[in-house]
DNA sequence: ACTGGCACTCGACTGTAACGAGTGCCAGTC
DNA sequence: GACTGGCACTCGTTACAGTCGAGTGCCAGT
């Protein structure tokens, strides 16, 4: 695969042109455009390398080139600068992020902000659980039988959730055991907690025990378990620029796996480092969205992180402007929850 | 506008036809398909009065008879009975609530059914603060000027939110703080807490002031003023089915309008009473939604309501249908939430 | 009041032709 | 050997004409 500079360039001029007017790009057109200092016939040849190499295709016989998902990897691996932000963007950012007033405020003012920074469909992941930790566990008796458990977490994150006790439970026992529970679990990790809640039950005073055992049950399955991620979603709406040219004519399949809340978070969901992630086209794992791509990254105060965010949009995106919008927005929301 | 038995049967017919077919329909189809007991012709001239009328209208001229919004509307008022809900339906409805673990799993499940059983664009709004009452307030120190304010509803909705106090307070202060608010505002319905607010400020011993005064008026910001609504959302990929051919081609105007909460809010938020709305095309308020329908209802545990709930769809929907699945899934969410 | 018949309209579909953007290839040039 | 100009070719797009048929409006007849 000798690819030398010159058909690099021509590549990334494809890239950019086909981005811009999303429409297939010509050869003729190319060198009017571009300086590439060569004809357009040079350029049909090394098109033609480029394109048994898989790099571009063209949609029909006589028609321009465009890239494929292979093409936009090695243009975003190779042959692309992260664009800095301008000025106006900047101030966008900031001027959007001041006044929040809780988590949930903070996490929707995000998404729309970065839905419409990059004109495409915004996610952000609220501050997983997992990598929370407890700040305070509070009982609230709804009846004799019932209490309301609400953990609030250190990122912000408030879950609640109703627990159907065995037994009558005095207000006397409520208290003693919000007291248990918070010095047991304040300030640990939610990660860390199944030993200690076990632990809990076994401490327990034998009055408490049938009410601690229930409890426990929940917190464990709560917290850790079904492991409550939430996610908020914006932009939908710009699915539809490009009149329905990109994703092949359909928004059906994006659409439905918008809506599965588990293929979000593993889209976004960051696994590796706190580096940028960038899915193109079927290098995700779902056939639904093929047609698209994904550009994510980490987030939390500090250098921990704590949940993922980004974008999805059609795989003729900007990549360079999108990279350097999703980082940005990450590393203010990171600053906004340090202060916190 | 003498409309005899026979053209409202036509009219019936033409709305069924539509609907079911989404083509429109000619007068020889139509009494091929229903037992009119006259010709073609005579249709044609009933027709043609409807049609004056402004309750058909012709694509254009060589093609069959379209509903218009009038013509829904006679439809839904007196044409149609709402159609009992099938045994399947009925299971599915109780199977997919039951097992709900709080508000939030509720409404979930709830908006998810609702998009399914329909297979349209289901919103539910979250019980509304305004017809809540105060269960608990707590209050959590985050520092010592910092306090995490969070509040449970009957209806099982938990708010939070950061107060930034003046001055720093100590741990003791928190917990007499968290006893005056309690005492006073427990029980109260959130729409007669300002005055209880207001008491709560004046009575404060005179060392706990300041933070008061501020707690203050975070509450009233929160619980009152800042209409605190929510909704959940599911579904949107149903607006594909029927390919483009409903929404005159564009998803745009439909999904920006569904990014608005406020427009939902004015959609779906019960005004009347208990009644199931239809608003159908531009009978509502919104541009981007004249080519939409939306089918709406209250709910709450037994008579009271505290929310509402229901779906958007083309204009050329099945209303009977639809319009019984909303009432069936409204009052089993009823029935969910007076067990809690 | 209803019906059968008929002329008419007009969108959908088909086939043909002209157009042009873009290509691949080849012979020629530096 | 690398690049270029030229040329034949492909094939989608557009325009136009013609046919078809569903559906209508109207009118005379029962």
């Amino acid at each position: 695969m000798g690819l030398d500079d010159r058909k690099l360039a021509v590549l990334r001029a494809i890239v950019e042109d086909y981005v811009s007017t999303q429409e297939p790009v010509g050869s003729k057109a190319l060198v009017e455009r571009h300086q590439l200092g060569v004809s357009p016939a040079t350029v049909r040849n090394d098109m033609a390398v480029l394109e048994e190499e898989g790099y571009i295709r063209q949609p029909h016989t006589s028609a321009g080139r465009v890239p494929t998902d292979r093409g936009y990897r090695l243009f975003v691996d190779r042959l692309s600068r992260v664009k800095p932000l301008s000025p106006a963007e900047r101030r966008a950012i900031e001027r959007f992020l001041v006044g929040a007033v809780d988590l949930d405020d903070v996490v929707h003012r995000t998404v729309r902000l970065l839905a419409q920074l990059t004109r495409q469909v915004a996610v952000v992941q609220y501050p997983s659980l997992a990598r929370s930790s407890v700040r305070h566990l509070e009982l609230v008796p709804i009846s004799t039988t019932r209490l309301m458990l609400v953990m609030i977490a250190d990122t912000g994150r408030v879950e609640q959730r109703l627990v159907e006790l065995p037994g009558p439970v005095s207000a006397d026992d409520v208290t003693d055991v919000r007291r248990l529970v918070n010095e047991k679990l304040a300030g640990a990790r939610l990660s860390d907690t199944p030993p200690l809640v076990q632990a809990l039950v076994e401490e327990a005073p034998p009055e408490l025990r049938p009410a601690m055992t229930t409890l426990s049950t929940v917190l464990l399955e709560t917290l850790v378990e079904r492991h409550e991620e939430r996610i908020a979603l914006a932009g939908t709406a710009n699915l539809t620029r490009g009149g329905l040219l990109d994703f092949q004519g359909s928004l059906r399949p994006i659409l439905e796996a918008l809506e599965e809340e588990v293929v979000l978070l593993k889209l976004i969901g960051e696994t590796e480092p706190s580096t940028t992630r960038v899915l193109i086209g079927d290098e995700n794992e779902f056939d639904n969205l093929r047609a698209a791509s994904v550009v994510s990254t980490g987030y939390g105060p500090g250098a921990t992180i704590v949940g993922g965010l980004g974008v999805l949009g059609p795989t003729r995106m900007d990549y360079p402007g999108t990279i350097a919008t999703v980082r940005a927005v990450a590393r203010y929301v990171g600053e906004l929850l340090a202060q916190n």
